[in-house]
DNA sequence: AGTCTTATGTAACAGAATGCAACAAAATCG
DNA sequence: CGATTTTGTTGCATTCTGTTACATAAGACT
């Protein structure tokens, strides 16, 4: 599967920002929301892999929502709470939460209890669903995201870096939309664990598309597919094509 | 679905009868087992809809016992110990369990996490065949997790030894999920010792990693399943199917 | 145009991560 | 116990990636 999206409903912006990072240094993508009209926006809106919801949201009753939710989505919930008496855990399970953790929580232990979670819904969505392959055209290329394999209009392979793959990927995702070297390194350590993205010298991605472009372009001095937007970033030019893989 | 039925293992028998009497009293069948064997030869034999597993069996393991159900058959499994320190719950939840209760407990609560996962397994089962025994296919490969045995793509058997087993293992539950050596190395061992996991020079899993590449890659040197995640660790990059045993 | 300033291209280098062969230690088996 | 297999360790080769320094290109301003 491809790296999780967790929804993170509180109210309170401390807890809300603490529990974000840390989910996202441990590899998710981490949504914040604070409401019941955000989470819902975010569930119609893109995908979302679980939700932990706080029980207390001001004015709004967390168990409520998730009550509602149960019954219009099917998307894991794992509840939040600084009430731990056993009554109220019940109650937790009992709107159907898939798990519930009292706060205040040990980090590694809401991150065991996720993957816990995730594991179980890929575990059964692997028997259902097939996993569609993606691959990608332009100009002649192609690029198959499954196997990583990248073929030249003249069907050779090119090998690219764990890097300049990634670089290709951020690219094919923004077709024809300037990005700054600030956008893409932010981008390009969405594998895994999420670096600290301070780029020290700022050059490194000139540098990793230099040598992107030596792979794939016809004459890397006059880029066709990876120009040069001058004061703002790169531009991948070329229309991409999604195919199957 | 029909009345959930329970296997209830602890080898205690003052426990065992508390939880069996309890969860009989609540509209379940609960079938007392104290040993490993005992588990075994209630889930090949009969249907049996969720373990009950205690960690400290005397003389065996739970997480153990657990860890190893777990890659073989697909039922939920909940832990009960009276190692309640958060670093003891993620270990239950290291290996795979669905939820880890800590005794004492509140039976309602028992109840109510019981119920939980149920309904969860049945949300998600109910659509497909229940199966007991695990087998695994991914780009040719075949994989049966009771025999052990491996089939290349031309059904040549190949021999794996006892840690290269582990890993595929490893690997076949988390496909598509970049693993960190240290990941990898905690699903290894779980031999329940401490937990410590010290890796002494660190290099042991990549060793191992080199290892099962030349038994089950086509071109070791170029790795289609077991792919580097540089910086990060390795990932099981094709799909994987579950299928009948 | 000519010159200055800034942005970008790129070769060369350095440090880190990984692959791997060879050896050593440990486990397994008879 | 010795033979065999498995597993961990070590050192070196290779690959990858960011940094640096300098060359080149694009504007900006006289």
């Amino acid at each position: 599967m491809a790296i999780p999206r967790i929804l993170v409903v509180d109210d309170d912006p401390e807890m809300r920002q603490m529990m974000t990072q840390f989910l996202r240094r441990n590899g998710s993508i981490a949504l914040p929301a604070s409401s019941e009209i955000e989470v819902r926006s975010h569930l119609d809106g893109g995908r979302v892999d679980m939700v932990l919801l706080d029980v207390m949201l001001g004015d709004e009753n967390g168990l409520e929502i998730c009550r509602r939710l149960r019954v219009e989505q099917d998307v894991p919930i794992i509840m939040v709470s600084a009430l731990s008496a056993d009554h109220q855990r019940m109650e937790g399970y009992a709107v159907g939460a898939d798990d519930y953790i009292a706060k205040p929580f040990n980090p590694d232990l809401l991150l065991a209890r996720v993957k816990a979670v995730l594991s179980r819904t890929r575990r059964s969505a692997s028997l259902v669903h097939r996993r569609n392959t993606k691959a990608f055209e332009f100009n002649g290329w192609s690029y198959d995201a499954k196997s990583g394999e990248v073929l030249s209009p003249a069907k050779v392979q090119v090998t690219l870096s764990r890097r300049e793959t990634a670089l290709l990927q951020v690219l094919l995702a923004n077709p024809h939309i300037p990005l700054t070297r600030e956008e893409i390194a932010a981008n390009l350590d969405v594998t895994g664990e999420a670096q600290t993205s301070a780029e020290a010298s700022g050059r490194a991605i000139d540098v990793l598309v230099g040598r992107l472009r030596n792979k794939i372009e016809h004459n890397p001095k006059d880029p066709q597919l990876l120009k040069t937007e001058r004061g703002v970033g790169y531009v991948f030019a070329v229309d991409v094509a999604e195919v199957e893989g």
